[in-house]
DNA sequence: TTTCTATTTGGTAATTTTGCCAAATAGAAA
DNA sequence: TTTCTATTTGGCAAAATTACCAAATAGAAA
C-alpha cells in the first residue's frame, strides 16, 4: 500500500471512526429530523455535558454534521445524509448476525 | 438514553468500528471483487501477516467479510455488499470537505 | 455593569487499539 | 513419517479513546 492510497483510506477511515460510538451515533439520529442543541442532547443521552461537547466536536470535525448559533445556544442538524443510509446497513448487518 | 436503546446503538457503534482503520478498508476494497488468502493481502498492505490476521478477525466477527478455506489458504470475500456503499458516502464527504 | 446560562477546554486516569515478534496450530506436500 | 507453508495466538509496549471534573469563555439577561 503505497503512501498516497495509504492517505487516501486513513481520510476514508476518519470518517468511519467519527462514527464508531454509540453515543456519536444516537446524536446523528436524534438531530436527523430536528435540530438539538448541546443541552438538549446533554439531556436525552445523560451523560456530561463536556462529554457531549466532544463527541459534537468530533462529528463536526468530520463535517457529518454542522452546527447554528441562536442566542445562547448551538443547534446542530445533520450535513451528511447519506451517513444514515450507512445506519441502516448496519442494522441489516446485525439483523443477518442475529438471525 | 435507556438500556436497551444504548444496546442497540452499541451494537451497531461495532460494524463502523470494525471499519474505522485504513487497512481495514483497503482489505473490504481489495476483496470486493476477487478473494484473496490472507498472504496476498498480507503482500499487498506490507505488514506483518499477524496483523493482517488480526484485521481479518476483527471483519470477520463483524460478518463484513467471510473466509473459505482451501488447501492451506483461506480465501476472504466481501459478505456484505452495502459496506461498499457506506465507502462511497465516505469519499463523497471527504470530497465535499476537501473542496 | 453584574449575574446567569450554554458551551468549550484542559487535565487525568482507565480502557482500548495497534503492530510487531515469537511461538503454536493446522494441514498439505514430500 | 517428517518437512513445509499458511494462518492464528499470546504477549507486550506505544498510542489513541473515553468520561468525568473543574475551570475558562462567550454572550444573553437583568
Amino acid at each position: 500500500m503505497n503512501k498516497k492510497i495509504e492517505e487516501e483510506y486513513l481520510e476514508m477511515s476518519e470518517i468511519f471512526k467519527a462514527l464508531s460510538h454509540p453515543t456519536r451515533l444516537f446524536i446523528v439520529n436524534a438531530i436527523k429530523d430536528k435540530r438539538m442543541s448541546v443541552k438538549d442532547l446533554t439531556k436525552l443521552v445523560g451523560v456530561d455535558i463536556s462529554t457531549i461537547s466532544k463527541h459534537l466536536t468530533i462529528l463536526k470535525n468530520s463535517k457529518i454534521i454542522k452546527g447554528e448559533k441562536e442566542k445562547n445556544y448551538i443547534y446542530y442538524t445533520l450535513a451528511i445524509p447519506c451517513v444514515l443510509d450507512f445506519m441502516s446497513c448496519a442494522v441489516n448487518i446485525i439483523n443477518k448476525n442475529n438471525k
